[in-house]
DNA sequence: GTCATCGTGGTACTTGAGTCCCACAAGGCC
DNA sequence: GGCCTTGTGGGACTCAAGTACCACGATGAC
């Protein structure tokens, strides 16, 4: 039994609770506070922080920001798919912007993982796989079960903070110009979708070709042909 | 004058090269090493590789894996623009999985700079660039030099590092298919980049709406509309 | 050769992460 | 009231990052 769980349970609430909402007011400015720091906010003993997470970096991925919404539509959400995609997309890019320095930390802190132990958590698990999809019931009879999920990873994996990181840090762009082009992208995507299914996943060594004739011999292309490195 | 120019610059190019040589050794092999450990692999001492690197996070960044490779086209490369690209991103997506355990330790990195150094230094900049728009040669006649960079830089941040460790961190897919994703969505931008331009940045607040007359409404879509945090 | 310069090594220090152990005090139980 | 359980606080420790200072040794100029 976890030792949250056991004896004093409701005493041990109050304490994980303070220690995990003064680290998130913390996230929320910027800063990457020491655990002593976080532990002095909450009014607790560092020893104490201790107890209740293995180590700073579980201490902070606990203070998550919280997104209570369970959709990402206006209120009289559009019927075309395509409409409802870009309402989706543009909320969620908003959100991501309002917390930037909240989601800058928590992707740092999922990459500090070790290999092994990234198996086991169930890091940095959002809301956006649910948001997409919500956006998206009206294409759901269009593609397989399988191709639909597809379609929301490969929206989500280009519209997240990772790749908003990546136009504004390395590409040098705005953030609203990092926005359009995500939101551009995701209609891109899903237009793609309606023509062109998804690769359905591991199902044969040749999966994930683009069903494009012309790609096939790229596709085979053997590594032999690959440019090396030295 | 910096510290590695002045004086015996050819002593200390060895000690530099020494120190850079013997971290990407030990990135390559998957772990972080500390100072003293790099310091030691190089067969210099602990407070000499300090005289080199302000921290333990340049010294690595330093250590970022050399792609001599000025093309990812294959030897007799195709004609058609799809085919060149998915066999770029093919081979692209086959260099960072090669080198997956630096990739991420370079990302890792690059978001551990505070936000003022983000602007100053030029982190993790790579070649992708150069050899996405190398296989889309043929389509810089149909879009604008805006345009084509717009989409250059979307495909880089839809197939590149970030995407593929969401992909399989996060959505818990296998390496295999999220290159296969990654590969069918960079074709999906192209194709839509050669139907609807890609939006051109900064030319007023409202830019960067995909020009679908039905988005309009929810592009203006005002803030109060959005769902809010609590 | 001699000497000042300059790169380097070593030592000591501070700070934060993380661990261990023990003392104390607040809760429930009789 | 007393007693035992249990959550907490505090001190002491190791380790790595980062800084400061000083001594040694090699290099280049004369």
């Amino acid at each position: 039994m976890p030792y949250e769980l056991a004896g004093r349970s409701s005493q041990k609430h109050r304490t994980r609770t303070a220690l995990v909402t003064a680290a998130r007011d913390l996230v929320r400015q910027g800063v990457t506070p020491t655990v002593e720091e976080t532990a002095a906010a909450a009014a607790v003993s560092r020893t104490t922080a201790y107890r209740y997470f293995p180590n700073k970096r579980a201490l902070l991925l606990a203070a998550h920001p919280e997104i209570a919404a369970t959709s990402m539509l206006p209120a009289n959400p559009p019927e075309d798919p395509a409409a409802r995609l870009d309402a989706v997309v543009a909320n969620f890019s908003a959100m991501i912007l309002d917390t930037e320095a909240q989601q800058r930390t928590m992707l740092r802190l999922s990459l500090e993982a070790e290999a092994a132990e990234r198996d086991a958590l169930p890091l940095r698990q959002g809301r956006a796989i649910a948001w997409i999809a919500e956006a998206l019931d009206g294409v759901r009879g269009e593609l397989s079960e399988k191709q639909f999920g597809q379609l929301v990873l490969s929206i989500r994996a280009t519209i997240g903070i990772e790749a908003i990181v990546w136009l504004v840090d390395v590409a040098g762009i705005s953030r609203n110009d990092a926005v359009a082009l995500t939101r551009w992208s995701a209609q891109a995507l899903l237009q793609r979708a309606r023509t062109v299914a998804p690769p359905t996943p591991s199902r044969s060594s040749k999966q994930g070709r683009p069903s494009n004739a012309s790609l096939d011999r790229i596709s085979n292309t053997p590594a032999a042909t690959r440019p090396t490195r030295p």
